[in-house]
DNA sequence: GGGTACTGTGGGAGCGCTCCCACTTGTGAT
DNA sequence: ATCACAAGTGGGAGCGCTCCCACAGTACCC
């Protein structure tokens, strides 16, 4: 069985070869391939046999040149490596947007930048023209990659506003509404003097969970006594220190409200030396349900963030705007800002 | 300020633009920028001067196309997403991987097939030449993705052989001397009554751990009692049902040897509960040096083995393969095997 | 002196696509 | 019948590289 024709691919076959066996033109067979709705039925069925017969795959770096793209996304993670894998968000993060780029032809690259090394090595990168976009998770107030890609044109999406004027694309949790459902239920359960601990408060994110805080004891018309407030910073460590003050500013209080797991387990520390039941004495609520949540003693009432959710929003707002900027576009004007709603996990704390 | 000339990628310069300031010809550029021997060093800096001030970076895909290569890797994990984030064997190999990477211009894709739908639309996206190699890790035996691999005819390495015949280039950590060791170990510290939990024998790692425990009593000329060795699948409740036999079988045993921290634990939980006192009654080694040996009470010895290092072999074993195939190559046989040594790490479990 | 061998260099051809323009038909309005 | 316009199609040009052949220049040997 010899076959008189082989091109430079290993015997994989090239467009023109399809053209020729479905009898048609090079156009045409690029056409259908992708998805073209100006080609007649039996045009593109004709087509698409050969294809299957061919066994036909488009390459990829050949489609890349003549359109001026790369087909490929990066997912930038700013955090050294090992924060990336013991943190179970990013793999949640990660199996959203892979469900997302699932479907398509985009193909994703994981960049974890964890120096200024790196970061300087992924700007050189980026620059080469290598990616149509980038999803920009975890991302710090004072990081400098944002700026970088803005400058370079990038269509971005970032998770997590950095203030309230993100510029930005981005995707976030409701952290207002999470912290005031957070305190409802405190309030449905009784609870009439309540804390909170929040996060650092130089974070959006933290600042919203207060904001939730403050409206949700507002429209109750309860007490709004700023000792119940007592900063922290995200840390369990922070939390001891916040829920130790707490006791001492208002040893009244029954419910604490923090703005994190970690933190409510360091309050949970302080609170089991000073012999205060949970949830008898004091109920408590963190916000992430993280896994610590459900094995504290007793489990954790969180509010839940939908990651993977988040995760797979960011890569098709990416996905839209990518489009948009090609220019035979339906274009789309895709949402630029897209706020995902929490849910409160009852558990044994409150 | 304008600029009379914008080519179509968005102002980044071309080869050809390069060439031009540099006053040389596209091919001169072509080989400072890929390093080739054959340029005079004035040249050469003149071509590297240009390429500086243009700020010139190469097209991918254009290169790509041109040289008929994809210049990407896949690291291919046959395992569901939450073991990959589950398990710091893959943090360490992808740190390895990523390390002998970085030198390069290949890319890495991080492909996580959790099913045999994912296996299907892998073997699709490599049949598009899409990747220069694969790295293979974590594969069970009877995965059938080695052979499609081979039939593709891709470079492909494997971490771990899957017998000791393994047709595919791979790289391997000595579990054989790694138990000798261990069992050594235990002998240098008196013990003389030395029982070993076996992992899956189907696993040829497993077996080669077998291999040095028997190997190292041989060599002392020990009692090398069958009824010292217990069989069991790399699990903590196997770990538990393999000491509760050892003990019925041999009551006056003083140490085991088992083939996984997992399965230690699961053998020390027994220990606890028949009232035997580690390391005092029985010592105890395990295998992998994972977090649970370091959080174990007492801390478990174990054997160590450098995955991380694997990872970077396997990535440079690769690479070599890739150039190997290459036309114009550097013909360098490449080698095909890597043994990399364990290595004890001594707590007070033993 | 003419060969022979290098080293260094320029540039044509071509990789497999997409884009777009030109062309052929078919359809309906005039 | 004529024109206008859409739908469907073929194929040229060109994306930015690498490969390789041709050729100039220099060096060395008989």
């Amino acid at each position: 069985m010899t076959r008189g024709f082989r091109n430079r691919s290993g015997g994989r076959p090239t467009l023109e070869e399809v053209a020729a066996r479905a009898g048609v033109g090079r156009g045409t067979v690029s056409r259908v391939v992708n998805g073209s709705p100006r080609v007649s039925d039996e045009t593109r069925a004709a087509v698409e046999a050969a294809v299957v017969e061919l066994g036909y795959v488009p390459n990829r770096a050949a489609r890349a040149l003549a359109a001026n793209r790369a087909d490929a996304v990066a997912l930038v993670v700013p955090e050294v490596e090992s924060r990336f894998f013991a943190e179970p968000y990013f793999s949640d993060i990660l199996r959203g947007v892979g469900a997302a780029l699932d479907s398509t032809e985009m193909q994703l690259l994981l960049t974890i930048v964890g120096n200024d090394r790196e970061r300087g090595r992924l700007a050189h990168y980026l620059a080469g023209h290598r990616v149509d976009g980038v999803l920009l998770v975890s991302v710090r107030a004072d990081d400098p990659l944002p700026e970088l890609l803005a400058g370079l044109g990038l269509p971005t999406v970032i998770s997590g506003r950095r203030s309230e004027r993100e510029p930005l694309a981005w995707v976030d949790a409701d952290n207002v509404a999470g912290a005031r459902g957070a305190v409802d239920h405190l309030m449905a359960r009784g609870r009439r003097t309540i804390a909170t601990i929040t996060g650092r408060l130089d974070v959006y994110g933290a600042q919203c969970r207060l904001d939730g805080y403050r409206q949700a004891l507002a429209a109750a018309g309860l007490d709004a006594d700023e000792r119940l407030i007592a900063p922290a910073d995200f840390t369990e460590a922070g939390g001891r220190r916040a829920m130790t003050e707490l006791l001492e500013r208002r040893p009244d209080l029954d419910a604490v409200f923090a703005a994190s797991d970690v933190m409510a387990a360091g309050a949970r520390q302080v609170l089991r030396e000073r012999g205060r039941s949970v949830p008898g004495d004091v109920a408590l609520v963190g916000f992430d349900d993280s896994v610590i949540a459900r094995h504290m003693d007793p489990p954790l009432t969180s509010v839940r963030q939908p990651i993977e959710e988040m995760g797979r929003e960011m890569a098709r707002m990416l996905l839209a705007e990518i489009a948009d900027r090609r220019p035979a576009g339906t274009r789309s004007i895709a949402p630029r800002q897209v706020v995902l709603p929490t849910e409160l996990v009852t558990r044994a704390s409150s």
